[in-house]
DNA sequence: CGCTCACATTCCTATACTGACATGTCAAAA
DNA sequence: TTTTGACATGTCAGTATAGGAATGTGAGCG
């Protein structure tokens, strides 16, 4: 139910249309949070019909923009600092890794050393996300700045295991 | 669908029943890809059903060793090689910190001493298992060291930075 | 005016996952 | 003998997620 708050955290920013939080969420919440269109504004209606969000204006095209509600305010605060965070372990190429064994070696370190290039190439990006963003000193900003660095930290980390690993099952083989 | 591929990485070891792989499941996989009973057992009649495996013995208690078959390994083998994985980005406990201004600093701060606990006490978590598995030199306990210590340098990072984190947001309320 | 494109929302199908509940078997202890 | 507890599998309802089709609106441009 994450997507839940994370629509409450955008709106507690400020006001905004089911549009704008798909492209808001597309560009700075993507990387923690992905959500579709169908999921968001479903969350949306829900949201208002429990009283956390409502209606506050309507433009053209039918154009919806929530506001969040005091309750709603309540609701982010208590999640944030109350109800203890998922550390959800899901992770495909992980899990992979514990079947290397069922391949050849050669092709092990092949998987490993794409890892690797996998996680720079996705560090490279954040570094580039980092650079280019016109980053204001807004509360939102300086908090995205720390989950960006989260990004780096933790893609440079899995980049030189990638890399370890790899040379571990290299020395395997020979050895 | 990586269950799927889970059960199939398991079976390509040895035989076993869907009990047998539960209890796998929980001791080693489960940090990297938690799954329930129902998913399970669910599960393997689909793969079963796909030829990928065969239920090669049945003991008592309705037990069923389940084998897997050379459509099996093939699919295997394709998921590892060929198959991108996805480097699914669900993080609930980062999603939080996009979200931090709008509580007090000092709670803030809490939040990411907290997390930083957390990483800590789960990297001495894994140091604790890696000390007292009796790892042999078989290829699944080489593997499941490589996948371990992806976890020690992750939860390493991410504390580091959590620590980082707080400092900052110390910081900025002091400055 | 008519066209196109970005805007904006709704609905649909399918799969994945969680958690709880239901059913039954066998071995060994009390 | 009864009971307990580990073994072993199956089903269900509810929710989450993915991905795409369908629908319609308004602004700007030729």
């Amino acid at each position: 139910m994450s997507l839940r708050h994370a629509l409450l955290g955008l709106l507690a920013d400020h006001p905004a249309s089911g549009y704008d939080l798909l492209k808001r969420f597309d560009t700075s919440l993507a990387f923690v949070w992905p959500a579709t269109q169908s999921q968001l504004y479903g969350e949306l209606k829900r949201l208002a019909d429990a009283g956390l969000i409502e209606a506050a204006a309507t433009g053209p095209r039918r154009r919806t923009d929530y506001a969040i509600t005091e309750a709603g305010r309540a609701e982010l605060a208590h999640w944030l600092t109350e109800v203890e965070p998922e550390h959800s372990r899901r992770n495909d190429a992980l899990l992979r890794v514990f079947f290397l064994w069922a391949v050849d070696p050669a092709q092990a370190v092949d998987y490993l050393e794409r890892e690797a290039r996998l996680y720079r190439q996705f560090g490279e990006a954040l570094r580039q996300v980092a650079d280019t963003v016109a980053w204001d000193e807004s509360g939102f900003d300086r908090c995205a700045r720390l989950a960006l660095e989260n990004g780096l930290r933790v893609s440079e980390a899995n980049a030189a295991w990638a890399e370890w690993a790899a040379g571990e099952v290299a020395g395997d083989t020979d050895g």
